[in-house]
DNA sequence: TCTGAGTCAATACT
DNA sequence: AGTATTGACTCAGA
């Protein structure tokens, strides 16, 4: 799993974490696939039931309003865990299950893992352990919830450089670097087909994601990452969107002379060593309060303000902090077709 | 004031 | 070391 976020990737839908566990658990007579296949089964109508109890189901009839979700929110948070439990926790090297919940494709919701990620890889943010396993350490994350301990933003300074590039190459001015690229394009790009370009001549010239971000487009690798992996159709993109495949398209252009005389142009940086930046960590959901998030992601995508003041008070973040993450979560899973 | 798109930039993952 | 992920910020538009 190369996630925390819900957002798999083609690794997770390989069964290849997994799959030595199974193939112990079922032995070399057992059928993968069927195993495989039931587990998927159990872990999706078993995940929502967690969310919704039955009485609710049945009274809003799939109707997943607010109130029912802000009532599930509280019977989960005051819940103490059950005793007899067979689950564990997120390691996926660790993975055990329960043999008869495979070949039954029946899980006891009181107290086994509801959400079948003893099994890991149909959720890909892992064990859901809310509440459910007695065990859990002293330091879990679950505490987090429970005592709306929040999780402390860290901050440490360290020096930091503006990226303000100035290109110094005496061939070539950074005015005509930024004219050259920035030649507006008439008709449309193919913004598929210009990125494999890109990453075709990137591989052959040997430059990599980092270089070739920040010294042609300007923009940082992990953007560039991002926009490699599914571009968006032109159509889709706003200006600013745009303008980076046009720097791409117009960068295929350049004779290999040129591109060279750009990859080796000197960056200065404007602001010079001056620059003191405090540098902010990044906060991450504890792995329960993703859990809830996602379990509510999966029956209202678009929580309303009750709903989000309400988790931002039950896990001590702001209402922003639940807020983007809807946000990022609607607008990621749209991209990616999840 | 709320959203989505574009991004940044820390950091998780390979 | 290089790439992917993702919480949060910025800007426009409604």
């Amino acid at each position: 799993m190369n996630t925390t976020n819900g957002i798999k990737t083609a690794k997770d839908f390989e069964g290849y974490q997994e799959e030595a566990t199974l193939k112990e658990l079922v032995g070399k007579n057992g059928d993968i696939e069927n195993v495989i296949e039931d587990s998927e089964n159990i872990i999706s109508s078993n995940f929502l039931d967690f969310f919704l109890n039955d009485e609710a189901v049945e009274q809003a009839d799939n109707e997943c309003t607010e109130k029912n979700l802000i009532n599930m929110l509280d019977d989960i948070c005051s819940e103490s865990p059950p005793s007899d439990v067979s689950g564990t926790i997120s390691n996926p090297e660790v993975i055990k299950i329960d043999e008869s919940m495979l070949r039954e494709n029946v899980v006891d919701k009181e107290n086994k893992d509801p959400f079948g990620n003893g099994l890991g890889a149909r959720w890909s943010y892992n064990v859901a352990s809310f509440g459910l396993y007695p065990d859990q350490p002293e330091n879990s994350a679950i505490r987090a919830i429970r005592s709306g301990e929040k999780k402390r933003i860290l901050k440490a300074k360290k020096p930091y450089n503006i990226p303000a590039p100035v290109l110094v190459n005496p061939d070539i001015s950074s005015q005509e670097v930024t004219h050259i690229l920035d030649t507006p394009v008439s008709g449309v790009i193919n913004t598929k087909e210009v990125m494999g370009d890109i990453k075709t001549w990137m591989k052959k010239a040997g430059i990599n994601q980092t270089k070739f971000a920040e010294k042609v487009l300007e923009k940082t690798q992990g953007h560039f990452s991002v926009i490699s992996r599914n571009p968006t159709p032109w159509e889709e993109l706003l200006a600013p969107g745009k303008s980076v495949f046009v720097r791409m398209y117009n960068w295929m252009k350049l004779s290999e002379e040129e591109k060279n005389k750009i990859l080796s142009a000197e960056k200065v940086s404007m602001k010079k060593d001056l620059q003191e930046k405090e540098k902010k960590t990044r906060f991450t959901f504890p792995k329960e309060q993703m859990e809830v998030l996602m379990g509510i992601y999966e029956v209202n995508d678009r929580p309303g303000r009750e709903l989000i003041e309400d988790l931002a008070e039950k896990f001590s973040l702001s209402s922003n902090q639940i807020k983007d993450f809807f946000l990022n979560r609607r607008r990621r899973a749209k991209k990616y077709n999840l």
